[in-house]
DNA sequence: GTGAAAGCGCTAACAC
DNA sequence: GTGTTAGCGCTTTCAC
């Protein structure tokens, strides 16, 4: 194995020269700073990460929690993870993976090891027994998917009332005035907390704005509940021309249900779906997407942020992108703001 | 920070003893080991992994190479990485996330860089770059999915070849005496080395020793060429009254043919499909599944069968899991036989 | 069965 | 702008 006095030697230099070389902790002449890079590349040297982590207590990696097990929908967390790992390697770090069975445990560990420096967990619940853990825990940490907390920590999150309200600006300009807004199980908008309540408000005061009639109905996740609901929407809002979908489990019968009633979709009724993309690309719907791409870049270069000891904003919520199925093209983007941030 | 040397001090052992008692390197007296393992408990000492890696040039990491960019099905990558954390984690390894995007050079890095012990390789292709670095990188690697090689290197993948002759074995014990076969593009088949073609060799020969009439045809992903094929099938194949779809692409249209051309699914015709679990469950077809969760656990007790200066076979094909889903219950397992071991 | 001490390869004062 | 050197926390001889 060849280390850094291996190099220091080859190139007639301290190893801390060396060293500083390759950190850019100090200056070095343009001159000797060639020559040793030089040496480096003749010799293939690769810092030993271990020794490094030891005498710089960096370790140059972060921790990636997810929820590996079920619920989310799995293609949703591996992009977002593949967009993790590829901005962390832009910024030199390494990515460890851990699952959310470990617990807070999991994270006592990989901190007590050091074994990263900081850490990114999806999926945190409302009252997570993680949340202390992560606080008194002295590591940055960047939270995804819940802005559950903002007391020191820091959260990204989808817009999900901007996405509410996306889909009827969306509608109007395509000239509807008469929106129905099909939502998720009438349990999920009890624990009012939700992402699903923050769509249905974002949905709800659009709707006021823009001086649209709309009538908000939730659904359970049979085939009858589908279809009930769905005529009561036909029944309440007679003139209606486009349903807005947050309830990715029952879409497919959502569309099946209108059609039963004799109306064609999109011709009599637009649909406009939140949900994860396959499933609207599969469908052929106008969809407003969860960007998972833009996730996870963003958290992990919030982290980075907390580890070069800035103070990034405590919540970050990011713009919901709407892809227009309508046309024989391909799936388009149709507006994409900035984020909104919080703290 | 708690060290090994507090460790020692608080238990009045020398730190060598402590360490000892961490790794069962050498006998420790019951009486010492259990001070120790209480002046560890009391303090809370976790030994600091970079050190333990520089010292004792283990890392007890393991990289995981995972193709997230596209192509393969995400799910299923997915629940194959869950399994490799969670059994890595039985045998106190971590894992270290790194994408196909970086190659042979992540690869290089990785090792070079002494961050991880073995490697893990899913999807590697014909001729990739990655099996001669992996080669001579001296480090232990299992590789996933595509048995390409076996030139020391260690490999798993499903048995389609048992796969193909599973979905028969099952029908004819269902009594069907006439199957068809829908498979992947024409072109699939051409590079001879693939998955597909063992899964047509599995089915050809369980035809012939079941004795049962059987047809195989390639399927294109239109539609159009969908519906000719089924037509042919049921036009050749006049009794036929199963079809073994191996497309998943496809598979949806399939059975819409079939019911286009007035044929009950399943009762006039029952479809077997081999493709991921979603997509069975979703269309409630009996299925060959890819078993992840098995790979995965495979995947890492072969690796660290080779850190531990082991042979393992050079390759391990698992057997293919058969779910039913005719009944109104839920998916039923058929049958679960021992892998096969190549080398 | 246990202890002492020499590194492992690197970083970061502290010198000049 | 560069060199010297003392650790970082652990493992593992070697000695008893």
């Amino acid at each position: 194995m060849v280390t850094i006095v291996d190099v220091a030697k080859h190139a007639g230099v301290a190893p801390s020269t060396v060293s500083y070389v390759l950190t850019g902790k100090r200056p070095v002449s343009a001159e000797t700073r060639m020559r040793v890079g030089e040496s480096i590349r003749v010799l293939g040297y690769q810092p030993h990460a271990g020794a490094r982590a030891l005498a710089g207590s960096r370790t140059n990696v972060l921790a990636l929690v997810l929820p590996l097990r079920e619920g989310v929908h799995l293609p949703v967390v591996m992009r977002f993870a593949s967009s993790v790992v590829t901005t962390a390697r832009e910024h030199d770090m390494d990515v460890l993976l851990v699952t959310a069975d470990e617990g807070a445990a999991g994270l006592r560990r990989v901190a007590g090891t050091s074994r990263a420096d900081g850490f990114l967990v999806m999926d945190v619940g409302l009252d997570d027994e993680r949340v202390p853990v992560l606080r008194d825990l002295g590591r940055p940490a960047v939270l995804l998917g819940h802005p559950t907390v903002a007391n020191g920590l820091t959260c990204v999150d989808l817009d999900f009332e901007a996405a509410g309200a996306r889909c009827v600006d969306h509608l109007v300009e395509l000239g509807h005035r008469s929106i129905g807004f099909l939502g998720a199980p009438g349990a999920v908008y009890a624990r009012n907390t939700g992402f699903a309540q923050r769509t249905l408000t974002g949905f709800s005061s659009a709707a006021m704005r823009r001086g649209v009639a709309s009538t908000a109905l939730p659904a359970e996740r049979h085939r009858d509940a589908v279809r009930a609901v769905v005529r009561t929407l036909l029944g309440e809002l007679t003139r209606m021309t486009a349903l807005v979908v947050h309830n990715e489990a029952v879409l497919g019968w959502v569309v099946e249900c209108l059609r039963a009633e004799g109306r064609r979709v999109p011709e009599d009724v637009a649909v406009v779906a939140i949900c994860p993309d396959e499933l609207a690309e599969q469908l052929r719907l106008t969809s407003v997407q969860l960007p998972a791409d833009v996730l996870g870049r963003r958290a992990v270069e919030l982290l980075m942020a907390k580890l070069n000891g800035q103070k990034p904003p405590a919540l970050t919520l990011l713009p919901p992108k709407l892809f227009s199925r309508t046309g024989q093209a391909g799936p388009r983007l149709v507006v994409a703001p900035p984020p909104r941030q919080v703290g």
